[in-house]
DNA sequence: TGTACATCAGTGAACGCGCGTTCACTGATGTAC
DNA sequence: TGTACATCAGTGAACGCGCGTTCACTGATGTAC
């Protein structure tokens, strides 16, 4: 991410605060903001959001904001973290949902790609302010936890009983395929056609040699 | 493109300026435009630049611009639309020296993704400015030729002798595949490592059914 | 129970920035006669 | 060959915009004694 602040824990799940108990009054701007700026984040096709607007549309002086997050980018991150943290959760879902092998990975695969669709603002936050995913690694951070999610999501995709040594390659295989497929129609470079994805996504085997 | 005006044609190859014949005076303050606008966003991680900035970099005024270009937009289509341009060479000439079959696949493919990475700025460019690459149809725009390169080289990727049924989804299969590698590497979230970008670019098979 | 105090969320004005675009203009160039 | 003219690339000032951030401040809240 681009500012560093590992207090930055912004509030998962259904939405309602839970928050730190202490010091918490009334107003809550701090978890007003992060709902009210996802909200308006989400319903445009691209993240274009100042702290100015923000502010202005939350009825509050700009300086408010300087409250709770220390900068803008601190604030911009705490959105890339739970749009990481939703796609995290909804690709552990598909996962779970589906069965493993070809059919599996077709499932997860288009789910991401619907979802990208469905989120164009949240793909774009995530792809431009949450850095370095190690698919090698373990990381125990709010981001890891979240990565640890999509990890799940697209380690579902492969044949269960890969071989170590070709994991990584594989899982970013299926990573490149459904990110970029989901980038193409994004930007516009691509027609979004359901039955297209799906051929496409199908397309995807991890049975040949290298 | 994000301005539409068929009048933009911008120069390409080898960089010095033929242009029109007639109008052309000595200052020639479009083709230096162009051609400093793309050596500056070149040297960038990201397609950064005002019209204004441009201009001081010109060493003329914001206004002179005007004269050459109706909007700022259409100015920086130009400069996507030479991206693509060299985008579109470098693929056609990968696939031209790669030979068919997988392993052609794989070299044309990293190159891709090697473009990408030593030309970021110029990729997301394109995907910020081009739109709609149809790759069932023919086109035959300034934007189209540019494009026909790409697809060359796409389909240069493929099977010789793929039924014409599978072969858009097979070039769209291609194409995601190294776009979205590129663009995790690009946005941070995967370290570019050209081992495994060889791995899981040649993992990619089309023989299998869907 | 009442008073004094510390805390701290939120305010409003201001700083300095860069942007795209418009306008009326100047001044050099090339052409027509 | 010389003069009158049209063309048009480039200028400098200005408009109006929104941005992130800082500063000294106000005023309500909760706590300590």
């Amino acid at each position: 991410m681009k500012y560093e602040d590992n207090s930055v824990n912004i509030n998962r799940g259904t939405g309602d605060v839970e928050g730190d108990s202490r010091n918490y009054h009334h107003g809550d701007l701090r978890a007003k903001a992060l709902k009210l700026g996802m909200e308006i984040i989400e319903k445009q096709e691209h993240p274009e959001l100042g702290l100015r607007a923000l502010a202005r549309q939350l009825g509050v002086s700009a300086t408010a904001l300087y409250r709770h997050f220390p900068s803008k980018d601190a604030l911009f991150d705490a959105f890339a973290l739970e749009a990481l943290n939703r796609l995290g959760e909804h690709q552990a879902q598909a996962a779970k949902a589906a069965g493993g092998g070809r059919l599996g990975f077709a499932e997860v695969g288009i789910t991401y790609v619907a979802w990208a669709v469905a989120n164009p603002s949240l793909l774009r936050l995530i792809n431009t302010r949450i850095q370095s995913v190690d698919l090698g690694q373990q990381d125990n951070s709010d981001m890891g936890e979240a990565l640890r999610q999509l990890k799940t999501g697209i380690a579902a995709m492969l044949p269960p009983n890969i071989a170590e040594e070709r994991r990584i390659a594989a899982e970013l295989h299926a990573w490149s395929l459904v990110h970029g497929l989901s980038m193409l129609i994004l930007d516009g470079l691509v027609k979004h056609d359901p039955k297209l994805v799906r051929q496409v996504v199908s397309l995807a085997s991890f049975h040949s040699a290298p």
